[in-house]
DNA sequence: CAGTGGATCGTCT
DNA sequence: GACGATCCACTGG
């Protein structure tokens, strides 16, 4: 069967948490100058919307870069981070929610010559197992901020749906910023 | 292995 | 002017 792409449906939901539960186990992919790249979803965090310390448009934060956020489920949210390098996140719920889902780590499918000669790599090991490494590896840069998640660009098909054995739940990465919100259960990780 | 520090720049104060 | 939703090389055990 063909892999059916994530669509409207899926994206405009509010629950932001269970989105990022779901996402593991998808299909992340892009095409880059006909050079097509994918990986399976191995690990996400929630930030959710306004309410949450750890999230760029905590408090109803609305700028430049978070307008991103605050536009309808759907789209990619990519910025810069360190200086050095782009986060990828899928930009959930409906106008004016600003809620994403950030993509941690993605097990490497389609394309892997490609991903080793844009990351610099000559083995699969390492190679798309973090936040940064994994936006090296399929591509994406600042250009794919506020780009629909249609596949034309990049996309997210479901794959197969994980067991519950094999998800893990923990806190989020790199918050120690967020207070009492740094220890919200919010980090999923799939055991392929 | 664990721990440490450098790289590097857009964004917000 | 300070600070990251990070990665990697390098150190020492």
């Amino acid at each position: 069967m063909i892999p059916e792409l994530l669509d409207k449906s899926f994206f405009l939901r509010e629950d932001v948490v269970n989105q990022a539960r779901e996402l593991l186990g998808c299909v992340l992919f892009t095409t880059v100058d006909g050079e097509f790249t994918s990986g399976i979803i191995t690990e996400t965090e929630a930030y959710a919307g306004i309410n949450d310390r750890a999230s760029h448009a905590y408090g109803g934060r609305r700028t430049a870069r978070t307008e991103t956020m605050f536009c309808a489920g759907g789209l990619a949210y990519v910025y810069l981070c360190y200086g050095m390098y782009h986060l990828f996140n899928v930009v959930t719920g409906p106008e004016g929610m600003p809620n994403a889902v950030l993509i941690r780590a993605i097990s490497p499918l389609n394309g892997t010559e490609t991903m080793m000669r844009r990351r610099k790599r000559n083995i699969l090991k390492g190679l798309t197992d973090g936040p940064g490494k994994l936006t090296i590896a399929l591509g994406i840069s600042h250009l794919y901020n506020k780009v629909p998640l249609d596949g034309s660009m990049i996309g997210i098909t479901r794959h197969y749906c994980p067991a519950a054995e094999a998800i893990t739940t923990t806190p989020r990465i790199g918050i120690d910023y967020a207070g009492e919100d740094a220890l919200l259960p919010y980090r999923f990780l799939l055991q392929l």
